[in-house]
DNA sequence: ACGGTGATGAGACCAAGTCCCATCACAGGG
DNA sequence: CCCTGTGATGGGACTTGGTCTCATCACCGT
């Protein structure tokens, strides 16, 4: 085995998303991910702290961005703007590019229950980096708690949009019109 | 082993529940959980399916319950209505005598994130089970789903008001009072 | 008393995940 | 040019979650 080629950790993501794709999740060992990488399971163990995070690496990123936006507001802005920033901030994430891939790899979540399970995990980090600069905004608890799960929607409502087989539009795009709606359903709801 | 004594599944959560509390959840083995409710490693998976689950037997019912309150509502009722029906719907879960079982059991969950995934599993199913109900009540895709997320927030608002030590209220209070403190804020966010 | 049913015990077996140690590639200093 | 340290890797032992199969036993109706 050749050792010491670079970008193990890419090799092995991508192998993984090929197993799961062709066997699905539960019928590819790690072991198997890491031969088709050309390392051993250990190494694999060394780089994802376990076989379901390597479909999930670089998630931390988009909260990351999130938080990062909303600090970059100014004072004066509404919950609504400031949500509006946050969601604009992941679109480094769904370029036209990784397109194809990101499809593939929600197929594969979508197949699985384990893999849905990790999903939320991570979903739910997301929305406590929202409501947590929110809170940093000075908004109230439960204001803080719901405008996150405003947030929380629209960000999945616009992915499931963009990753749509028929769709031809921007993330960006898709995000505020789903803030927007979502914002006005609120409305109703009061 | 005195086999054939009832009550068997009651016991392993029982046991479970006991040694998680004193060695911790990674700490606890199955076999050891099914040691001490005088049974075999076997029987625990033939009853949970698996480990993680022994803590969270029966959280279908109250999904259950949303549902069946929210079917029982005239058609009139508004969406708010309909979630403070389902949330009441909740309460044969969380009498008093449940307190100190419900409160030992939210501590050793809070202690691990297996756990916590597990619960946030559960958590996404109650969520659908309100917006499921609420489609059927004619409400349209985002507002259903926003209205389930706004019930959900006030669900675990009241379970985290209700668990607390200093709490002395009844939960169908508490839902109450949560699910009214976030529609305002609702109203707000529009 | 007898056979059927259903819950259990026991143990083999596989894969996830941990751990430890040897090994190798590369870097820099003598 | 050699020597040594560092860091990523390979390899394998080990524990545990979880599955599966088969034998066993308690109870129930006939």
């Amino acid at each position: 085995m050749a050792r010491w080629e670079p970008n193990a950790r890419e090799r092995l993501a991508s192998s993984a998303l090929d197993l799961f794709a062709e066997r699905g999740y539960e019928g590819t060992t790690a072991a198997e991910i890491a031969a088709r990488a050309g390392l051993a399971k250990s190494t694999f163990f060394r780089h994802f702290a376990d076989k379901r995070e390597v479909l999930f690496a670089g998630q931390d990123l988009i909260g990351e961005a999130f938080a990062a936006a909303m600090r970059a507001c100014p004072p004066s802005a509404t919950p609504r703007e400031l949500l509006h920033a946050a969601l604009a901030a992941a679109a480094f994430a769904f370029g036209d590019e990784r397109r194809a891939w990101v499809v593939r790899r929600q197929a594969v979540i979508d197949d699985n229950t384990e893999l849905r399970e990790r999903e939320l995990l991570k979903r739910a980090s997301l929305t406590a980096a929202l409501e947590s600069a929110l809170r940093e905004r000075g908004l109230g608890e439960r204001l803080a708690a719901l405008a996150a799960e405003v947030g929380s929607l629209a960000f999945r409502g616009a992915f499931a949009r963009w990753i749509a087989p028929s769709n031809a539009r921007g993330y960006a795009e898709l995000a505020r019109e789903e803030l927007d709606a979502l914002a006005s359903a609120a409305a109703s709801l009061g």
